[in-house]
DNA sequence: ATGTGCATGTAACTGGTTACATGATTCG
DNA sequence: CGAATCATGTAACCAGTTACATGCACAT
């Protein structure tokens, strides 16, 4: 209940500790993403940022320019990166989409080494049980039902071995060239 | 609007298409994919089968055995049949997530030939033009932010290419040995 | 003037979740 | 008798979408 979920919440948080943005901004970055973290639409990002502002999370400044319309420039606040903070050294629910990983990939990326190496290990376990339960399914035909010829089966499997390889290979080279960021060394 | 989203109540008219069942049912076999397509709550699941059955789209017996608690036998109807083909030769938007995906390719695999293959080729499609956004986007780094370490991108990438791999192989496959199952043949 | 890009916002709706409530049947 | 499993359902809530509305600035 209180926690884990509400991903875009603490994305943009994640990406105000980089730089203090405005929602246009923010909605740029997520559109270059592509579908890895979907893109929310202003419908959903404005009241978001709102929220995030009621709570003190971030702050508000208006940046009137001569020569474009004038925008609100968000920034984060200590209490936002405690929020944050809290957010991904916190465990991941063990049913969590691909988007929810990797926007804590890039957030933690952001913030602090040992958190990104936490969430690549996290990710693995679930990925390794995901393509386990596969495997059981194909197995077992004591399911009367038989959709689909294990076509999806297969899939999935073919991605979760992909995804395992290179969560293995992101954590060897983690470990072997420790990352220039460390956490909270921002404002 | 009018279309081609809503998931889950197009997803339990394909299982339905292979034999009758009860939301109980159903809902195991959603479990047993594990996360590739998701499972939803009894909270959802008994409301779209209600949703099915006042359009008509399915039709319900109650099975009242001596042993065990009585439960609804949904199976679809004629008209839950021509809804059901309509949705799977008709395009997938372009934002589909893989669970959509997923959905689909299953539904058409117990539906014909002909859907399956066009569901694979415009996923194939949909991958390649993701993939292609996000070299455009791990090459460009006029952005400002960077966030992450292009690590996120390049999960990206290794994933789409996974897949683009696994489209081609199995309409090789398709193309080699025609499927056994062909359109409407049940009832 | 009019259309395009930048920029912000709200209201109605939707597809889902959690939590709750009910009840039959079987097993210990 | 009580717990576990099978089986169905509802109500409150939530995160997101679509569609709508506003307004500035610049170029044609």
């Amino acid at each position: 209940m209180t926690g884990s979920s509400v991903s875009l919440r603490h994305f943009i948080l994640g990406l105000l500790t980089r730089q203090p943005m405005s929602g246009y901004d923010i909605k740029r970055v997520l559109e270059s993403l592509g579908w890895l973290v979907g893109n929310p639409s202003f419908g959903s990002l404005y009241p978001a940022l709102h929220a995030l502002l009621e709570d003190g999370l971030v702050s508000v400044t208006t940046d009137t320019r001569p020569d474009k319309p004038s925008r609100k420039i968000y920034s984060i606040t200590m209490a936002g990166r405690r929020e944050l903070d809290e957010w991904v050294n916190q465990p991941t629910e063990s049913n969590a989409s691909m988007k929810a990983f990797v926007m804590r990939l890039i957030v933690a990326d952001n913030f602090s080494h040992a958190g990104l190496v936490a969430q690549l290990h996290q990710r693995r376990a679930q990925v390794a049980a995901h393509r386990a339960a596969l495997e059981r399914a194909a197995g077992s035909r004591n399911h009367e039902v038989v959709w689909g010829r294990q076509l999806a089966l297969d899939y999935g499997k073919a991605l979760a071995t992909t995804e395992l390889a290179w969560l293995d290979n992101a954590l060897e080279r983690l470990f072997q060239q420790p990352l220039p960021t460390e956490a909270l060394q921002g404002d």
